[in-house]
DNA sequence: TATGAATGAGGGTTCATTCAT
DNA sequence: GATGAATGAACCCTCATTCAT
């Protein structure tokens, strides 16, 4: 019964701070989705930004799991190709996916963002991080830390603000940038 | 009289924001700090957002005037070169200069800041966006708004990570890598 | 214990209202004379106003149902008797009770005070508003509702006058003109 | 160049009220209208309210004075007859010019206002208070203060909650029960 | 576990009034 | 007389957090 409460409490937020952004969302707004009483909130989450945390975790793990899945069924050789085939995979789902996007930006600065994306990239038990250094060794790529830093810098600043269309450039035009930055970067 | 309240608001308000974030700042904080009436601050101000909306315009102008003037000492012939010159002082000016590193970054997002200076530079009254354009124009860079907004976009997302440890990097290190994509970038 | 907060609010409101008008009384005042939190005012009430909103006609309601219980206990026969047992009644309450006068006309412009009596009169719920349409229609009285607000107009404004000793005339003198203006708009 | 301003102020105070209601008006709103500085104010009057007296003392007498003209030009003999003329004359008056209703009634209390009437007709200066006297006279009514105090009373009240509609009543029905009351009062 | 009434610090904002110029 | 920058008390209201039940 707890984990039900927990999860509701869970879902309304991300309903919430979707759609008016997290410093808008108060906790009571987050508790009446839910249906539930003030101080259970309390019982799940230190505060308001603990839960968001959570959020940004989880759905950070399910679009990197979603991609790597994909990538698994189009047996691509090329390690540039297949870390092209993620960032092409994730730009897509964003790009139809517009909750996600408004989550990660609106108010929530997409700097803050990068630090929990950054740290939870860092954590081994990320599929996505083994991925990326064993294809990284087999490539015999110098720094593999900073290339994958720099790739994820690069297109976390860029994909969002072409999602965005704060820059006037297509998704198609933008991701032949991509490409370009990322065979440079790879190929150090 | 006037200005001199006025003056004394921002540099009040730059101090706690550097220190605290904005968030974190109170109105109340700022005129105490700045030994004014509460009632003061709403004579010169809308709100805490409009002050701070001046403040990074005017300290962003500072920053990018001063790597012009720098920039027009040193003869640099290369249009690659001007650029990474600039990037290298700015990234330069800001490590010297923690405070405004925690001005841009602190509670406000990058992301916001980008705005700020996205819109700063397409003013055409910039300085450096007309250098900027003159040269990609002798260089026959095709798209130079997206190039612009490319190494931007990069600049800040990368050189706030490295300046803050994110990312265990050198200076010297990170200067390799952003000189490589910029070359990368112009070289289109 | 929520009900306690509350009555415990609208009795310390409406002390302050009597003594210092509505306008002087702020919710600090309130929550102080109740030993509440200010946000315990907002947990019950949206506003001050509504709160008023809340006291007058609830004091109203006790006015009104006093004079008819009391109509009850004389076994009057004729109409306009009535009408006048109920008037001479309500003056000699307020007389007997200073507070409620200044509760409706301190600040509280009377014709404030008229909108909300005109309302709660307007609800057939209300017995007296029953008793009148009754009685008027048994004494044939054409437009019931017209003279039922000419009564109330012409006694709520002299009323007023005559209790606070704006004007110069005993409250039996008063009755006397009183009467017969209720008798001239009744046989009309 | 004093007087100037000063009637300056007063106009646009008026203005002012009849829009938005004296409450909402605040002493800024006033000195930009009347294009002069807020210091400016206390130098002719002691607050917003000591203002607000003055203009209804002289819109009052305006009005009252207007429609003595009035009925000096029709020759009506019977005293009773008098005074429902010049009823029927503030009636139209304000039933034409909403600004003035609004001006006695927005935030304003019909009360209050009836207090500065009052205040008003209780000076000797006021020719209509004359009028009425001198007419009440040679008619040998006993006692024409409380009967002009009744009039008075009953009038305010009525009229203004006709004129507004709150009453769904036409001024010419209204006419014929005010008439038959001031009959009343009158032949005591 | 779960509740939700109660808290109260703290926020932003307004505005009548003063006073040095 | 005239100005308007400066004041600061006062106001309303929000909301994260606590705690007795």
């Amino acid at each position: 019964m707890e984990e039900n409460k927990r999860n509701r409490l869970l879902t309304s937020a991300y309903n919430l701070f979707i759609h008016k952004g997290i410093n808008k969302t108060t906790i009571q707004d987050i508790v009446d989705a839910a249906r539930v009483a003030k101080g259970t909130f309390y019982l799940y989450f230190e505060d308001k930004y603990k839960l968001q945390e959570e959020l940004v975790v989880e759905k950070s793990k399910e679009l990197f799991n979603n991609a790597l899945d994909e990538l698994s069924k189009h047996k691509i050789k090329k390690f540039e190709d297949q870390v092209n085939f993620i960032l092409d995979y994730i730009i897509d789902s964003m790009a139809s996916e517009v909750g996600i996007l408004n989550f990660i930006s609106k108010d929530l600065s997409l700097g803050l963002y990068q630090d929990k994306i950054s740290s939870l990239i860092e954590k081994d038990t990320l599929k996505i991080y083994d991925m990326f250094m064993t294809g990284a060794k087999e490539n015999k790529i110098k720094k593999p830390e900073i290339a994958l830093f720099m790739i994820i810098e690069f297109f976390s600043a860029t994909a969002y603000s072409v999602l965005t269309h704060k820059m006037d450039i297509t998704i198609s035009e933008y991701k032949i940038y991509l490409h370009k930055v990322v065979k440079n970067i790879l190929n150090d």
